[in-house]
DNA sequence: TTATTAATGCAACAAAGTTGCGATAAGATT
DNA sequence: AATCTTATCGCAACTTTGTTGCATTAATAA
């Protein structure tokens, strides 16, 4: 689908993405805005941002969904392809701009890849 | 925990692993042997073959729990980290020997990853 | 053969996400 | 500004994947 009109919900959904390039899982927004949006609405906003190019979707380690916000993204070609780094003592997750390298395979053609890296933050680090 | 008897479940479940290094979903795995074995068995046989470093698990890109064979862990170290490959036609996914270099993340420390490659097999890429 | 307890099956539950449909509201039209 | 069209929303009910508690079964040690 894709957005058609400016609402309320959206604007809430933006706003809670507005500093930078952490992501926030679909479960923690609906803790967030739950008293504003109803759970339905949420899951069907995040899909419309994401068709748009204004956010985009990975899977996190246990299997739930996390949205971020784009940098050059349309419609047409979503080309967020950095890896995500989640902390392991805060559970932050957010977008890294380091490069990874994915090599050709032989037999195989390669369409798109997720990477998902696991360490500790700077904050977790500093704070032992 | 890990394995302490043989069990027939067990060996059920190792038996559908035999072909080497394609993964299987855990829902898979319950729809090929739900007549056999209960799905609660199955679901702890697999996490007691991961802890015994036999099996190794990942998430899929639609969020579902994937298993196949180890090839050189313990119960105390795994040591796949090679990268997983998914068709996106006949969704089927395989652990792949290509070896992806991580580089080190000023201010972050890595303690594992996870790389999800999606794309064409041989066999999707022929029988177009 | 018997005893111990790991492993299993069952039922009930929980978390994350989806679907159908009537009600609401964004914004185009009059 | 009032009305109309239909995208968007809220609600309830449902689905899928995975988990928990507990009584029963069976692997294996004694």
């Amino acid at each position: 689908m894709g957005i058609v009109r400016k609402t309320k919900s959206i604007e809430l959904l933006l706003h809670e993405f507005k500093s930078g390039s952490t992501a926030i899982s679909t479960i923690e927004l609906i803790k967030r805005l739950s008293s504003k949006l109803n759970k339905t609405t949420i899951y069907r906003v995040l899909e419309n941002l994401e068709d748009d190019g204004i956010l985009h979707s990975f899977i996190g380690q246990n299997g739930i969904k996390w949205y971020a916000m784009c940098n050059n993204c349309t419609k047409s070609k979503h080309s967020d392809k950095h890896p995500h780094f989640e902390c392991v003592d805060c559970g932050q997750i957010d977008c890294l701009k380091t490069e990874v390298m994915i090599p050709e395979i032989r037999n195989r053609k390669i369409l798109s890849s997720q990477i998902l890296i696991q360490g500790k933050c700077e904050k977790c680090i500093n704070s032992k």
